[in-house]
DNA sequence: ACCGTGACGTGTC
DNA sequence: TGACACGCCACGG
């Protein structure tokens, strides 16, 4: 069981309509450092399936969008799930914020 | 083994 | 408030 995996179950439980940030789910998995999240992400394609869409940084910036197969994809998956996107940032951010330890807890993770 | 790089975050200026 | 520097950790050259 590698970390990345961890963070990949992680991102996979982010409830659709909601989004979180790189630095919530290294502290949730205790990495000590946001970098491992961006590059787990960045290698998720050969994982399977991971909503990496769902992943912001901390000012709910899409800044991992050039990183998808096209820069557009990340802004319409989330808007597709109800997620308003201006100027590359997730409207109401802190509103639409979910930390792992919110909803985890019920879903027997890491057990 | 050393150095640079990166889908980050916090502290200063 | 915005720009910059620095710390962070894993990976590739």
């Amino acid at each position: 069981m590698s970390y990345q995996e961890n963070i990949y179950k992680v991102t996979k439980a982010i409830p659709k309509g909601r989004v979180t940030t790189y630095g919530a789910i290294a502290d949730f998995l205790a990495l000590g450092s946001a970098r491992m999240v961006g590059w787990a992400l960045n290698n998720c394609h050969t994982f399977g399936d991971v909503p990496a869409h769902r992943v912001v940084n901390r000012k709910g910036e899409l800044t991992g969008r050039l990183q998808f197969p096209t820069p557009t994809i990340m802004q319409e998956r989330l808007e597709a799930e109800g997620i308003k996107v201006i100027k590359h940032k997730v409207v109401e951010f802190e509103d639409r914020f979910w930390h792992p330890s919110e909803d985890l807890k019920q879903k027997n993770f890491g057990a």
